[in-house]
DNA sequence: TAGATTGTTAATCGATTAACAATC
DNA sequence: TAGATTGTTAATCGATTAACAATC
């Protein structure tokens, strides 16, 4: 499966998107797929289909097109998805919870085992069948359960204070929810889901002073 | 303000960082700040700020930098942050519930004025004083209240449907939770939060096979 | 074999960075 | 005035698209 290395980021994030086609055509029990039947779906060009896909390797046959089945193994591996992930939200308010009682990421092998945050009202409290702690255990609870992805819910004048909590216990990866650009060290993954920037991208957008 | 047309997605995405940092300086009472210093603690280049900046106008002097204030209100009033928004939620679930409670796009003039789900068990409940009502009165309401802007938080499977719905109705803006790709007439702006996606790049990202 | 479609190289397009004259 | 910093043009870099030989 090895080829390239530095995949840009423009791939990577067309990477899901592939994932989630080539699963709905694996549900409707297509067996193939040549990289324009695919374009014409999924709104890339055959082009750029058949060079991202080169980047991780000759997935495809000439004259046949790509294999559904196998070409949705391999996106799935190369997103990682044949792993288990252990993970913990810290931040029990809206987003904290909803994501919590999100049980589809479950379904792909995000384990959530832990939720914490400060509110001692909150403790105890289950979530999803999670119990809610008291974030002074975070660290140890990080290394006892081998936490792989905490997921940051907290007010943006806390996430800084709890990514160093989480990148000092052994985190490697982070998904962001508060507002704000974490500093991490090498090595650490952060990925954001700024939902304010979202909403600000569309009134922009809708304003058309653009 | 009127400058250059077709600003490029990329620069429209980097304008709710460019609020978020101006903010930020504003509320530490900076009165100026030149691209050389908003390039260190916005880590974009200083050139590529002066770059983004002039496609909306000749909004700094030279020898001084830019103007904290001034700049900060240009940006809003780019972001569309000078106007009020109708907004409803479809689909009262995890997200949708959690994204009513979130009082803060409140704060900056995006108004909740409805909550619709199918679930008749939910009607007349109301969450952050809104009540959720009747997914039938979807139609009416959007041409009753003037509603901007319609957040999708229902399942997969009925998003196009609901977003048909909201469009044949007027509605010019819509902010999709839903794990699919919205087919919509020219003139109406979709945003995606496409959460799995999110997470699927910090798995993809944390196992290097890239 | 002939037709289809890939993998890959070359051409194009767009976005970022560098440089500097204009000017506050 | 001298120094600083913009606005803007030119150079570079990277990503997308087009083209086509390889080959199933």
């Amino acid at each position: 499966m090895e080829k390239k290395k530095n995949i840009s980021m423009a791939v990577i994030k067309r990477l899901p998107k592939y994932q989630r086609y080539l699963r709905e055509l694996l549900d409707k029990d297509v067996d193939r797929i040549s990289s324009k039947e695919l374009s014409e779906k999924i709104g890339f060009t055959a082009s750029q289909i058949r060079q991202d896909l080169n980047c991780f390797g000759d997935f495809g046959q000439q004259g046949y097109g790509y294999n559904v089945e196998d070409l949705y193994k391999e996106i799935c591996n190369i997103l990682g998805l044949t792993k288990k992930y252990n993970t913990i939200i810290i931040g029990a308010g809206n987003i904290g919870q909803a994501i919590a009682n999100y049980t589809n990421f479950q379904k792909i092998n995000f384990d959530l085992v832990g939720i914490f945050d400060t509110n001692p009202k909150l403790y105890g409290l289950k979530i999803n069948d999670i119990e809610i702690n008291d974030i002074d255990f975070l660290g140890e609870f990080i290394k006892d359960k081998n936490v792989d992805i905490a997921i940051i819910c907290v007010p943006s004048r806390c996430a800084q204070e709890i990514c160093d909590i989480v990148v000092k216990n052994g985190i490697k990866g982070v998904w962001n929810f508060a507002p704000v650009d974490l500093l991490i060290p090498k090595g650490v993954i952060v990925e954001n889901v700024h939902l304010s920037d979202s909403l600000l991208t569309l009134s922009c957008l809708m304003n058309g002073s653009t």
